[in-house]
DNA sequence: CTGAAAGCGCTAACAA
DNA sequence: TTGTTAGCGCTTTCAG
């Protein structure tokens, strides 16, 4: 193969003429396979070295592995998944492994179906796929030929593994400390189902249900009040506008994600409202941002760097053991209370 | 190949049995290329279809192309970068190509470099490396073999194409934004310089400088104050920390990126300050969440989709017509201002 | 422990 | 216009 300025790759076939061996050895060396004596090791080595030659990852993966881990983000803009990313880049590095990452598109299936196609299509040797939409039948035809793990769905599978949060834990700690400090008229801002189906398996039913519950345990099945955009600074804004907009304002919302508390709370501030004095908010996800001083976003922590480092770790367990037996893996979530929430204003006048 | 379960994945010459045609007519009929009957097109679409075949991107690398473009992120956290991956992604996708996102690290040139090999290694067609640290040099090395675009780097290459905002431009119009509000003490925060040299090729040197150049040309070079840590958060935190613990206190900060302007918000109310009435604040990109009620940040606006776009159609020049002489494309800035900038304390209580 | 050789799926000369 | 065929760089039997 021959580069734009001329120079040709160093290939295999380079190196095993420069250290005088066959390209069978010097494949070997570098997958540390078994049965090379140490001095074919140290002299490939050097001709590597010297040649400053690297594996073409295509050529292999037209054989054997690509060390690549694909990763299905729906898109890149949430900043917990660059804690989860972190998490994964950190265990799989050590093993030689890349992760490639792909936007799969929020709430379409269709894109989201391609993008986990681009991957299989490159040969990637584990996919991660990020709270994906698809219909699980789908997602496991790509998991019987491809290690694949999946974060944020609580569905059951004997194909992939799984990594998620006890989003019913969450969903309670957040609805539960809205109504311990006193608030009645809770909202819920919630993600439209992409299908026409509304799935338990995923986190965002799971997330919306339990506030349903929490609520009608507390007698307050009356005051429960949904609006479904997406989990978005749009979806966000646009659900507490129309929230705003009704007879009965609410006086906390509980948001489904950061990403649509940040949205919420830009629509009260222009409705000319304040937090948490008119309105408290809670978000779900505890990304970074949500702790600095001008949001002080309360929220829901759920450790996006352990569950990146795990899915890394299930995915190697599947590419270097083999192993095939399907996996869970869940955290219990935290409440980190911050200046978003107080009492609302009723209360807080009493006083 | 035999994938897990058991099943082939369909090949190029399982279509061409199928379609009782040659793996050639196929192979052509993929890629549009000169010479088919429409009989034939028609024939093998037919058989694509029914089989689902699709095309394994990995044989392809061997030979042809992979229509897949890599690009080299500093890390995913920053909300800018998603506004430009956006534009690249809308301009190439109609172009059937992918892109595929790894993480470079910031401020190391060393695991930036590793980001580029592993595009390389998988033979990408195409290379968009934001913000890079290395030196030029090693960038032109990548992009003699392999079509390259930089965004937010000055220095000029004759080997790849660069995409940037007039940094000078931007830093002046905040600078001049604090020095017209009746600020005098302002500080900057910079990135620390990754390698022993500050290259003007860098945009937050140029950042530095204009501010430094401006100050002086408005005679407050004894005011200058910059602190080198880094575009992110934790940069920002530290960097504030620092200045506001100084014997004269500056009234206002100018952030070299809204990432640290964040860190800088969350340092300043931590040492009950308040924004904009003890200090000002203003960052750099305009990443949508500057936006927010709850944040309200002035900032320099430079359009990352536009920007995104731009790097798009300049591979895809590269890729497709072939185009070799270096393109370079740049966008004007403009300040928005919000409500983390005011006059200083002294001047409004003289009102 | 080492090497020769076949072949992964695809593209591109070249022939027909 | 269509088909035959030789590799691309690597891994992997299978002999030596």
């Amino acid at each position: 193969m021959v580069t734009r300025d001329g120079r040709r790759r160093v290939t295999i076939s380079d190196v095993a003429s420069h250290a005088q061996v066959s390209t069978t050895a010097v494949s070997k060396v570098l997958r540390n396979a078994y049965g090379v004596s140490e001095a074919m090791r140290a002299k490939v080595q050097a001709a590597i070295d010297e040649l400053g030659y690297r594996p073409h990852a295509a050529a292999r993966a037209m054989r054997g592995r690509t060390f690549t881990i694909g990763v299905v983000l729906p898109h890149i803009r949430n900043p917990f998944f660059a804690d989860i990313l972190d998490g994964l880049d950190e265990q799989i590095a050590g093993a030689g492994y890349q992760a490639i990452i792909v936007q799969g598109g929020t709430m379409d299936p269709g894109s989201e179906g391609r993008a986990i196609d681009a991957l299989v299509d490159r040969q990637v040797d584990g996919i991660f796929i990020v709270a994906p939409v698809l219909a699980r039948s789908r997602l496991e035809e790509t998991a019987r030929s491809t290690p694949t793990v999946v974060l944020g769905r609580h569905d059951r599978s004997a194909v992939y593994d799984s990594v998620l949060d006890d989003d019913e834990v969450g969903a309670e700690l957040a609805v539960e400390h809205l109504i311990a400090l006193g608030h009645r008229r809770i909202a819920h801002i919630s993600q439209k189902d992409s299908g026409p189906s509304r799935s338990v398996a995923w986190l965002h039913t799971i997330r919306a249900r339990t506030y349903e519950r929490v609520m009608a345990e507390h007698g307050l099945a009356e005051h429960v009040a949904v609006v479904a955009t997406s989990y978005t600074e749009e979806g966000g804004y646009q659900a507490t506008s129309e929230l705003l907009a009704r007879s009965l304002r609410p006086s906390a919302i509980f948001a489904g994600a950061d990403q649509a508390a940040f949205g919420a709370l830009a629509a009260i501030h222009e409705a000319g409202l304040t937090v948490p004095g008119d309105v408290s908010v809670v978000g779900y996800d505890n990304a970074r941002v949500t702790a600095l001083a001008h949001i002080s976003l309360t929220s829901v922590d759920q450790d996006g760097a352990i569950m990146g480092k795990t899915a890394g770790r299930l995915l190697l367990e599947r590419i270097i053991e083999g192993r095939t037996s399907a996996v869970r893996f869940s955290v219990t979530p935290t409440l980190v209370a911050r200046r978003s929430t107080a009492p609302p204003r009723a209360i807080t006048d009493q006083k």
